[in-house]
DNA sequence: GCCAACGTTGGC
DNA sequence: GCCAACGTTGGC
């Protein structure tokens, strides 16, 4: 099973919205890279979910449930979109300052390429972030 | 509000 | 196919 991180904007949908939601369709993404992982997601990836903006970290985990299919947001048919369902909040939300501030992380996609959405997340740093958040899956 | 780090566009 | 100009994202 593979691990993700996606980021989202927390004013247009919040990790709370995935929660009302389940299942919701996880569109929008409007970058190469990006879809190229949206569309390697599996059902059951586990994926955690990071708020941009002011808030800058990561709030909640959630998991795959539908892979990818043609993003209906989109007039073109060429990006992709998967459905995701919160699992839970995390106890304590890990924010950017503390993955950059932990050398064990310099090697972790949301430190080296802060413009990239949806990025593949080591094991051993999906770990390390869950046991940061004191977060027992 | 600024700017670095991208990605995209269009002229050549 | 290259690259300058421009637009966007997201951290600071």
């Amino acid at each position: 099973m593979a691990r993700w991180l996606v980021k989202t904007e927390p004013e247009e949908f919040s990790f709370q919205t995935l929660v009302s939601k389940p299942g919701s369709c996880w569109d929008g993404v409007r970058n190469l890279e990006a879809r190229k992982h949206l569309r390697a997601m599996a059902k059951g990836d586990l994926v955690f979910v990071y708020h941009t903006g002011k808030e800058r970290r990561i709030v909640g985990l959630a998991k795959v449930v539908t892979t990818a299919y043609v993003d209906p947001s989109s007039p073109q048919p060429i990006w992709s979109a998967v459905d995701l369902t919160a699992i839970k909040a995390l106890s304590e939300p890990v924010t950017l300052a503390d993955v950059k501030a932990d050398a064990r992380f310099a090697q972790c996609l949301l430190v080296r390429r802060s413009r990239l959405s949806v990025m593949p997340i080591d094991d051993e740093h999906f770990d390390l972030m869950l046991q940061m958040s004191g977060t027992k899956l």
